[in-house]
RNA sequence: GGCCCCAUCGUCUAGCGGUCAGGACACCGCCCUCUCAAGGCGGAGACGGGGGUUCAAUUCCCCCUGGGGUCACCA
C-alpha cells in the first residue's frame, strides 16, 4: 500500500510550503487507495513554538487535507510526536553503534566550531578513538553525538522518482550527527526510523531534501531496510526568485486566511504551482486532482508564488464556486472583524448576490458593501462633488421616488428614466449623484437593484442627509 | 566557493522531433452599460547562448550562462 506522509516540525506559523507539500503527499496517496500520515517532527527543543503544532493540523483540516493517522488522531504506527519516540531513536543509534555504521564524537560545540573553521567541515577524528575508549567515556556521563560513519571512498546513488539518478561521492557526505547529546534524533535518524516503521513508501517533499538524501539512503542500507520513492519537489518562490521565507513573502497561511481567502482557491492555487490538468483547466476540487494525477503532469521549474493571481482565483471561488449560502457562512466572520451587523439572513444574501461580482477576497466584502449595513459611511471626496453638482436634481428625483408605493425595479427604472428624459439630462447624470447621495461613492452595483434592497425609507433619508451634507 | 537540482511570454504553465509555440493571471483595446465590476471578443508578450544528433529541433545529448538549493548537536 502506498503510504505517505508529511514531517512539519512546530516552529512557527503554518507554512504555505507545508500546505504544498502536504497537497501533492495527499493526492498520492488518495490517488492510490493508500494512507496519509502527519508525523510532527518536534525534536529541536529549541525551536519548539508552543501551539504551533495544533495550528498546523488545524491549518490541514482547513484546507480539506484530512490525515489518516496522526498526533491528535492517532493510528496503528504511533506516536506520531517524535519527541515521544525517544527511546526508539536511541535504541536504533544503539544498532548503528554496533553495527560499525556509527560512532561516538565528544567535540564540544566550540571545538566543532574551530574545526569547521580550519578544515570546513567535521574531520571525523572521533574514529579514531578506539572502541572501548568511546563506550567507557559514555558510561562515565561524558557528553557526546553519535555521527554516521559514511563509507570513504564511494558512491552513493539516490533515485529521485521525478529526476532519475543523482549519483554523489561518498567525500562529499558528511559525517552527518544522528542523536544529539540531549538524548535527541536529528531529523536524519529520525526520519529514516519513523518511515521505516510507519511504513512510508513514497517520501514527498521539498527540494531542500534532495542533498542530504544520500544520507538517508545510507541509514536505510545500515539498518537493511527497503528504501523508499523519493519524489522531491520544487521549492515555492518568493517574487524575487528566492525561496519563500518570512523574508521574502508572507509564508503563514493564517495571514491569507485573514486577509480573506478561501481554503479551496488556496488548495487550488497551490496545486497549480507544479501541477496541471491534462485538459488544461485550471479550477478544480481536490477529488478532480486526485483523479486526473500523475508525476508526469508536475513541473519542475521552481514556481513565484504570485499574490494577484491567488486572488483572481478566490474571486473565481467567490462568483462560481461557492453557493449563496456557502459565502454567506464565509463572510460572517470579516462582517464582525469589521464591526458590522446584517438585519437578517436573507439581507445579507441579498447583498451578497450584488456584491459577489465586485470583491476578490472576503476581507473586502465589509469594505466595499458597508453602506448596505450602516447608514454613518463616508463620502468621498468626488461623491461629494457629484451631489453638490447635482443638487437641484437630487431635490427633485426624491421627491419623485417618495411617492413611489415600493421601491422595486419595476416602480423605480420606469420613473428614473422618465425623469431624465424630463429634465434633459442623461441618464448617467442623475444616476451618480443619486449613487453618491445613498452610497458615498461611484462604483457600487447597479442602481435598481440596490435601491430594491435598500429599500425607500433608507434611501429618502440618505438623500435627504447628503443635500444637507453640500448645503452646510 | 564545492556539490546537487532546474531552465517556454513579466508570472503559473501546455508541449513530450515536423504546432501559425496553446491556455491562465497581470497589461492594453473593443463590446455590454446608470457607475464599478463581472462577462464576451481582440491585442501585445516566450522557447537564455553555443555546439552537436537528425531530413527536421522548444522537444534528444554536451558545454556555457542564468536561477535555486545545500554545505548545523535546524528541520
Amino acid at each position: 500500500m502506498v503510504t505517505t506522509r508529511i514531517a512539519p516540525s512546530p516552529t512557527g506559523d503554518p507554512h504555505v510550503g507545508t500546505a504544498y507539500i502536504a497537497i501533492f503527499n495527499y493526492v498520492w496517496a488518495k490517488k492510490n487507495g493508500g494512507r496519509f500520515i502527519v508525523r510532527i517532527e518536534d525534536t529541536d527543543r529549541q525551536r519548539y513554538v508552543p501551539g504551533a503544532e495544533e495550528r498546523i493540523l488545524a491549518m490541514l483540516h482547513w484546507l480539506g487535507l484530512d490525515y489518516d493517522e496522526g498526533p491528535d488522531t492517532g493510528g496503528p504506527h504511533g506516536p506520531y510526536r517524535q519527541s515521544e519516540r525517544l527511546e526508539l531513536y536511541r535504541r536504533y543509534a544503539e544498532i548503528l553503534l554496533e553495527r560499525d555504521w556509527a560512532y561516538r564524537a565528544f567535540e564540544t560545540p566550540e571545538e566543532l566550531e574551530r574545526i569547521r573553521r580550519e578544515k570546513g567541515g567535521y574531520d571525523g577524528r572521533a574514529r579514531n578513538i578506539p572502541k572501548a575508549e568511546a563506550e567507557a567515556r559514555a558510561r562515565a556521563g561524558e557528553p557526546h553525538v553519535i555521527r554516521l560513519k559514511v563509507p570513504r571512498p564511494g558512491t552513493i546513488e539516490v533515485h529521485d522518482a521525478l529526476r532519475g539518478l543523482v549519483r554523489y561521492d561518498s567525500a562529499e557526505i558528511p559525517d552527518v550527527v544522528l542523536l544529539k547529546s540531549d538524548g535527541f534524533p536529528t531529523y536524519h535518524l529520525a526520519n529514516v526510523v519513523d518511515d521505516h516503521l510507519m511504513g512510508v513508501t513514497d517520501v514527498i517533499r521539498g527540494e531542500e531534501w534532495l542533498v542530504s538524501t544520500p544520507i538517508h539512503v545510507l541509514l536505510y542500507q545500515a539498518f537493511g531496510w527497503d528504501v523508499p520513492k523519493f519524489y522531491h519537489l520544487p521549492l515555492l518562490r518568493a517574487p524575487g526568485g528566492a525561496k519563500l521565507s518570512k523574508r521574502t513573502g508572507h509564508t503563514s497561511v493564517d495571514h491569507y486566511r485573514e486577509e480573506g481567502i478561501l481554503p479551496e482557491a488556496l488548495r487550488n492555487y497551490l496545486s497549480l504551482m507544479g501541477f496541471s490538468m491534462p485538459d488544461g483547466r485550471e479550477v478544480f476540487t481536490l477529488s478532480e486532482m486526485v483523479e486526473a494525477f500523475s508525476w508526469d503532469r508536475v513541473s519542475l521549474g521552481g514556481p513565484v508564488f504570485d499574490w494577484e493571481k491567488l486572488v483572481w482565483m478566490n474571486g473565481k471561488y467567490i462568483r462560481e464556486v461557492l453557493t449563496l449560502d456557502e459565502l454567506a457562512e464565509r463572510v460572517k466572520p470579516f462582517m464582525t472583524e469589521a464591526g458590522l451587523t446584517w438585519p437578517s439572513e436573507d439581507y445579507l444574501r441579498r447583498v451578497l448576490e450584488l456584491m459577489r461580482p465586485r470583491f476578490e477576497t472576503l476581507k473586502e466584502f465589509p469594505q466595499k458593501a458597508i453602506y448596505f449595513f450602516q447608514d454613518d459611511f463616508d463620502y468621498e471626496a468626488k461623491a461629494q462633488k457629484e451631489i453638490a453638482k447635482g443638487a437641484a436634481l437630487l431635490r427633485e428625483l426624491k421627491e419623485k421616488l417618495a411617492n413611489l408605493p415600493d421601491f422595486s425595479q419595476a416602480y423605480t427604472e420606469p420613473l428614473i428614466k422618465a425623469f431624465a428624459e424630463e429634465s434633459g439630462k442623461k441618464l448617467r447624470h442623475v444616476m451618480q449623484p443619486l449613487r453618491a447621495a445613498i452610497t458615498g461613492r461611484l462604483a457600487t452595483p447597479g442602481m435598481y437593484e440596490m435601491l430594491e434592497v435598500l429599500g425607500k425609507e433608507t434611501v429618502i433619508r440618505r438623500i435627504e442627509r447628503a443635500l444637507a451634507l453640500v448645503e452646510s
